[in-house]
DNA sequence: CTGTTAGCGCTTTCAC
DNA sequence: GTGAAAGCGCTAACAG
């Protein structure tokens, strides 16, 4: 186990020694480039793996001489869960530029598809690297192909296309998400029965339909006392949201569980504070009667909730860690460096009151 | 926001022209060494702020040439949270060495204080950084003190010494940790009332003795139903806890949670699952007279537990990150560069079998 | 107090 | 196909 601390570690010019080539032989063969006899790659790479050698990674940026470029495509409008993505991206700007790396972000209508695509077509050749919230749609899907056609690191970011060659997802499972929110509301609930609803943005987004469906998943199986509504699209409006809920909650008496899968979330709030009011529940006395209350993402405003009581947990994804390793993620392929897959793993994190980041 | 991409970023040579000083003037202000008059350190200085000039860390680290040495002490002894740890460092190995970075494992009796405290003074001077999992005791905070003082950086993981001068700590806070434990078990228990056990290695511990303090907090002010039971002291040990536990359960008919504080999960869930049997109550039927279970970390062993619904949840700090943050923050404070503290904090974790890592 | 200079271990021309 | 050599931007002697 103990390594003879005396002896300095290897360099190129020892496997090209031990090799019998030159230094510019072992940098081609450690780079897969062309123009070395296939035996002399043997050779050298016998002699790379005999020796566990790893290239000093500081030397060969240094060398390289060139800085690196990634672009961050990111949703154009007002949305907290991209917007703190983006401060966490500028509060790296030191780490960044010490390592000559620039990030820029591109705003855009993400949602429509072939804007989406023109976006990224504009921007072939003059990244090494794009982070993109991607739309699962074909032209999208072949937009992302086209990229990584060109030469250019690709990975998805919070919103995935699987079917896409992008060289990375950075993001969670979002079934598991819904099914975790799931047996957050049915355990929460306890041994009442009754019914349970669903606002979402839309259906049609990928994110949101997966996670309605781990909610249900979990629902059927596990919670048979408890029944679910119809999914309410609030289009991650608050007014919207808060209107279509105030009139579930006209028509239902018996709500006990509410699942808010996307944004949206303050009129979400208000619905149901207004709802308490009505009851004449507070939040101390009547706890059988509450509305047990899951959505998704700490802000500030799913902050403010949770400490109140209002809401009883977040399912989030540390915004955080998302944007810190979408950046390193496209650093480790841009430098052909291993990827440390467990670092990169974004998890489904349950936030309460009491765990608040 | 658009930045000239035609500019190649500055380098202490545009410095020191611009300063009117030379090389090594640049270099010895920008790491604070003596031997410059203070009107040549301010007028480097400025055209430093000036330009926002970030050194090249590549740079900096090929021309050290010196590859840096952290050392890890650790409890002896087979405890899987601390293999975990031990796991992900190994697996970073090829990160560590593309770096010329090395850690080595120090193993050690951490439960004895002059024992631990000895290996570390038999550190001093070896290592430019060590992490150590710490035991609050004046001797040990002495060693701690005199390692700091011979300029190694010194970070705590996993358990602190919050009075000594240690650079940094990598763990979780505690008594928020057993606030979350007892905000779950609280609202998981739901509407009905009884008691509630708690099991935990000693209260001698600093962090078992938080983590009781943060769940008793929650239990005397928001569950006023609830009685906690006198801690038991399992002594992290299997047999022990289960003995104990098995008893209680005897004298106490209407124990409906349990929080276990440390290790010795095993007993615990064999206990349980005892218990489970006499009272002739599968986890499907009878949901209203299961016991919850709330404990720490995500091991095999817990894992198994939580799919199985012995186990509610787990609360836990993310091995992985703790390894990762600690080689981290030790690599930040050797080279003098600031620490990313969002990305170094260690969260308290929910994992319940839906998210499970 | 300040400046000069020889590398660190790679990458990248440019010759052969 | 292969090799020689000139840097990349710092650090660390060593001179002055």
């Amino acid at each position: 186990m103990a390594e003879d601390a005396s002896t300095t570690a290897l360099t190129l010019k020892d496997i090209a020694r031990e090799a019998g080539v030159s230094l510019a032989t072992v940098d081609r063969v450690l780079h897969n480039r062309p123009g070395v006899r296939p035996d002399t790659v043997l050779r050298v790479k016998e002699a790379i793996a005999r020796n566990a050698f790893q290239p000093h990674v500081a030397a060969a940026e240094l060398a390289r001489g060139r800085a690196r470029r990634f672009a961050f495509v990111m949703p154009s409008g007002p949305n907290p869960f991209m917007q703190q993505i983006e401060a966490y991206l500028a509060e790296m700007s030191g780490w960044l530029s010490a390592r000559r790396l620039s990030v820029e972000m591109v705003a855009t209508d993400v949602f429509d598809p072939s804007v989406l695509a023109a976006s990224l077509e504009a921007l072939s050749g003059d990244y090494d690297g794009v982070a993109v919230v991607a739309l699962d749609h074909p032209s999208v899907r072949a937009a992302v192909n086209d990229l990584v056609e060109a030469g250019t690191k690709v990975v998805t970011l919070v919103s995935d296309v699987p079917s896409s060659r992008r060289h990375h997802y950075v993001g969670i499972d979002n079934i598991a998400a819904g099914r975790t929110a799931g047996a957050l509301v049915g355990r929460l609930i306890g041994q009442r029965s009754g019914k349970v609803a669903i606002v979402a943005g839309s259906q049609g987004l990928r994110d949101h339909a997966e996670r309605i469906f781990g909610f249900n998943q979990v629902m059927a199986s596990e919670f048979p006392d408890l029944s679910v509504l119809p999914v309410l699209e609030g289009r991650d409006e608050d007014d919207r949201s808060e209107q279509l809920l105030a009139r579930l909650f006209g028509r239902h008496a018996d709500i006990v569980g509410l699942y808010n899968v996307g944004a949206g979330t303050q009129g979400v709030g208000k619905a149901l504070t207004d709802k308490a009011l009505t009851d004449k529940v507070s939040s101390d006395s009547g706890r059988e009667k509450r509305v047990v209350f899951v959505g998704h993402d700490v802000t500030s405003l799913t902050r403010r909730l949770l400490l109140q009581g209002v809401m009883d947990a977040a399912i989030s994804q540390n915004p955080g860690h998302e944007a810190r390793a979408a950046v390193r993620v496209l650093l480790a392929l841009a430098r052909g460096e291993p990827i440390l897959r467990e670092q990169e793993k974004i998890r489904i994190d349950i936030v309460m009151r009491d765990n608040l980041p």
